[in-house]
DNA sequence: ATAACAAAAGATTTATATATCATATGATTT
DNA sequence: AAATCATATGATATATAAATCTTTTGTTAT
């Protein structure tokens, strides 16, 4: 904890809701523009481009302009291992909340 | 990725919120009862009590019964380290989120 | 056994985050 | 340069989470 309680707080907000986690799993597989993801997902744009900036704005994704278009691709350099290590937490820790999908432990 | 979306909604959620971090950082200096974290940190009994059984249901605290206290302690196998981990994503990609604290890069 | 202490549980109010709605900006095409 | 497409921004209504209030459970001491 190096930093302020409220920078944690935003920064697990950021990942705490299931629009957000879809689309960076969608970005998980290939950069890909707004319309794109709002193809992808079924979503709204202005939802996707709100959650897209909360997503930037903690350096979970990045953007580059190309024309009129904006492409997103996801930080696999720290969200992959992330999430990876909350997979196993969870196998070990989780063992409630996975039951019901096959838990290891 | 190898759970449900709101698996993990749920449990970044459990970490999104001031007073649970505030009760994990408490804890990363020692066990302690609920009335001790109440004295230390000046939250009511009530809701310490509501905050810990949300992050014992995460496993990232433990609980174990004394007599009429319940000690709770820190999951530091996995707490620690993904708090470092996110002290580094940070500084690496927050800077716009750190400067007034002096970020690194 | 009853009182006092420690902690949890459930219900309700309050606070916060989110999606939606309306509008604006920027780039490209005709 | 007007129209269209792509995306972002700001405001507001709605949904969700959280704190508080009230009550309950469990444990120890008298």
């Amino acid at each position: 904890m190096n930093h302020s309680i409220n920078t944690y707080k935003f920064f697990f907000g950021a990942l705490a809701n299931p629009n957000r986690l879809q689309i960076i799993n969608l970005l998980r597989k290939g950069k890909k523009n707004v319309t794109e993801i709002c193809n992808k997902t079924g979503f709204e744009q202005t939802m996707v481009s709100h959650n897209l900036k909360t997503l930037e704005y903690h350096g979970m994704v990045f953007m580059e302009k190309q024309g009129k278009y904006r492409y997103y691709t996801v930080n696999n350099k720290t969200i992959k291992p992330l999430l990876e290590f909350i997979d196993e937490h969870m196998e070990e820790y989780c063992c409630k909340i996975l039951k019901r999908k096959g838990c290891k432990k």
